[in-house]
DNA sequence: CGCCTGGCTATGAGATTGCATAGCCAGACC
DNA sequence: GGTCTGGCTATGCAATCTCATAGCCAGGCG
């Protein structure tokens, strides 16, 4: 991995509580998290279901759920069985659906590096059958390795605030 | 995602402690691990800029480097400025380098919904500067969603013993 | 209208993770 | 051979995660 411009000095900078993975962690960064997040991708909705099928506790389940829809990644909506009260089932939101490439690679490279065989479960192509993998993937469509990639600065970004922004009497320290 | 064949009734099993990802999780699942995890996949191999460039402390940098090397994801090897003592750098190994889908789908994830405009950084091909992007791919080269997937056993895999196997005295209940 | 049940919550204990601070030690340098 | 320094370790405390157990409560049912 190479960096690229003004970051091609890694003592002169760091990437501190801005990096996306750190946030990431700090939302799915837990054994629960990540297993509730499974079962959910396997498509479990219902809080017994992701209890039993995950092998956690009532209490966690519930925190870990409750964090999920708080965070945006689960949505809480009402069903009802007949002759049954309402209760909630948690879907998925699209927010949910894209950390699919995260849990993939996941399973990917456990089922490489840490099962006998390969795991239990294979994960295949729905159509036609064949396996399906997950790597970075360039524009042109190539598979890219860790030495094919550079970082560059995304001049978009902003640092996010975390106080009121004052009014101004110099120049801004925001975060150099 | 559908379960396919045997795997199609859920209530009839369960994946239990046999989880790639659960197992990836018990050896990368820590918020540290992974930061520093993505420092190695930056090219960081020496101990105190793993500390500084993370922002962890000295004790927990070396706890999970020591882990990381026994579970085979760095290897420890001697190195040597001329003048200076003999000491170590860490470099990933090919297990290692494998988690690069890993760490880049999170940070993927991250970028597009924990960040205000896509994160500071920008993973990019080093040839042509063009995105790079992770998602499951089928053979055909073809993305794949989530529900365009499926689940089939592994007929290859077979469970770790963790006992001896008793002398059969009857259907055998393993993991129904 | 009171009981029962499925779905969730509350509480407390133990393990793990992380920070801060201090300490150790091999060997380069004098 | 003494001292200094970079690289790593040890100790103590706070926060978080998980489990086990118990409790609550809406509403269907008798």
């Amino acid at each position: 991995m190479t960096f690229l411009g003004p970051l091609a000095d890694r003592s002169k900078w760091q990437i501190g509580d801005n990096c996306s993975i750190g946030k990431a962690m700090d939302v799915i960064g837990s054994r629960s998290a990540i297993l509730l997040l499974r079962e959910a991708c396997y498509g479990t909705t219902r809080f017994d279901d992701f209890v039993e099928r995950v092998g956690i506790t009532e209490a966690v389940a519930a925190a870990r759920l409750k964090q999920f829809v708080a965070a945006g990644i689960l949505d809480r909506r009402p069903y009802r069985e007949p002759g049954k009260r309402t209760r909630h089932e948690y879907v998925l939101t699209r927010m949910g659906r894209d950390l699919l490439p995260a849990v993939l690679a996941l399973m990917q490279w456990g089922d490489a590096y840490l099962q006998p065989n390969g795991g239990p479960l294979r994960v295949v192509d729905r159509e036609s059958g064949g396996p399906v993998t997950i790597r970075p993937r360039g524009e042109s469509g190539k598979d890219l390795d860790l030495d094919d990639l550079a970082i560059v600065p995304n001049d978009a970004w902003t640092p996010p605030r975390r106080t009121i922004p004052q009014p101004l009497e110099g120049p801004s320290d925001t975060t150099p």
